[in-house]
DNA sequence: GCGCTTGTTGACCCTCGGTCGATAGTGACC
DNA sequence: GGTCACTATCGACCGAGGGTCAACAAGCGC
């Protein structure tokens, strides 16, 4: 008898690419609590067990892929800081929303399982902090707390009209940019804020 | 043997008003997957089959109690008729930080499992949809993409400011109501409003 | 060909949402 | 104050899903 063998054996680093490969393609069409582990094990052709060995829980395994997809946006994001603080603005979200353009349903995916896996909402949170913290300090090296508030506040807002761009669809990516960035500097001067030297 | 009952057997409309009572206490300190309905049934004192016979799912119980509190904010925010729209808008959104305070520990862990079931998202929807309704009706009887947009975005960034300030703490009710009401003028500036007549 | 490393597995456990038939409070009526 | 019926209540059970573990075997080095 020449039996084939019963698995097939692979490096570490193979291993894992690809479970994070198929994470990253299951997530963005299931939210996380349409899918078991033993779904997605079976999905990728192993066992449930060596999913486990690779990550430790479902919310790590979540997050591991997450945070893939968020390194990727944040390269997509990232002012030019060869440009003046607004037109690099304008740009890093002109990206920002051609990422969403391209990932529709994993960003409302996203949205939807957000926070019901306190891993996500941690994720979401950095992605929301390290992205606040790159606008202040552009903005407002100081901020006051009403501005530090308000581009929080303004961080939630986009995510928003972003939920309501893709369900309705009846604007186009420039529009939706401007009303970003006019509600941007509403809020901000809703604030106090006064533009910084050479803004 | 004079032994004592087993169990004390009470009107229907008392134990759901009982069990509703719990539910608001409860997961005001615990976000939803926190509990299970054992322990809430253990909580009660009464067993987990009796939980589910007042309630047909976990998913409902939660939402039910939830109703509860949504009327009770409905009916505090309810914006005066007799006021000019302005002042209407202000009141109510005083009405709506004076709630949150009152209940910080409750809208936090709410806005921690709020999407986690979708009975919990849909009611909050419910609630934003109702009060998106409210506003554009006073704003923008006739509302553009970009102004529905507007005002969706800014029902989130309410939240976002919201949980910025639970968090920090460091600006008092008409500082955040004022920052606002401003940046709610500055995202429809920023989608090409214009006040309506009588505004 | 042989052993050793370690990637991989099947079987198992526990918790949790949810169900069902049986039991026992308790008000009503004699 | 007995007893009867109604139904609020319970204990025991189920299936699904997350997570664990000891044992097995693929494939490399010798």
């Amino acid at each position: 008898m020449n039996r084939e063998p019963a698995y097939t054996r692979l490096s570490v680093e193979e291993r894992r690419r690809r479970l994070l490969e198929l994470g990253a393609d299951l997530f963005a069409r299931h939210s996380i609590d349409e899918l078991s582990m033993a779904a997605i094990a079976r999905e990728a052709g192993i066992s449930k067990a060596l999913l486990y060995h690779y990550f430790p829980s479902k919310a790590d395994y979540f997050e591991a892929t997450l945070r893939a997809a968020a390194e990727d946006l944040r390269l997509r994001t990232e002012p030019d800081p060869d440009l003046p603080p607004a037109e690099a603005l304008a740009a890093s979200l002109d990206a920002f929303l051609g990422w969403i353009e391209d990932n529709r349903l994993a960003y409302s995916k996203l949205m939807q399982s957000a926070t019901s896996v306190g891993e996500a909402r941690t994720l979401i949170s950095q992605v929301r902090e390290g992205t606040a913290q790159r606008l202040l300090d552009g903005l407002a090296p100081d901020p006051s707390p009403k501005v530090r508030a308000a581009v929080h506040g303004w961080l939630w807002l986009m995510d928003g009209v972003c939920v309501d761009w893709l369900e309705h669809r009846d604007m186009d990516r420039t529009e939706v940019r401007d009303l970003l960035l006019g509600a941007l500097l509403g809020a901000l001067t809703a604030a106090g804020w006064q533009p910084p030297d050479g803004f």
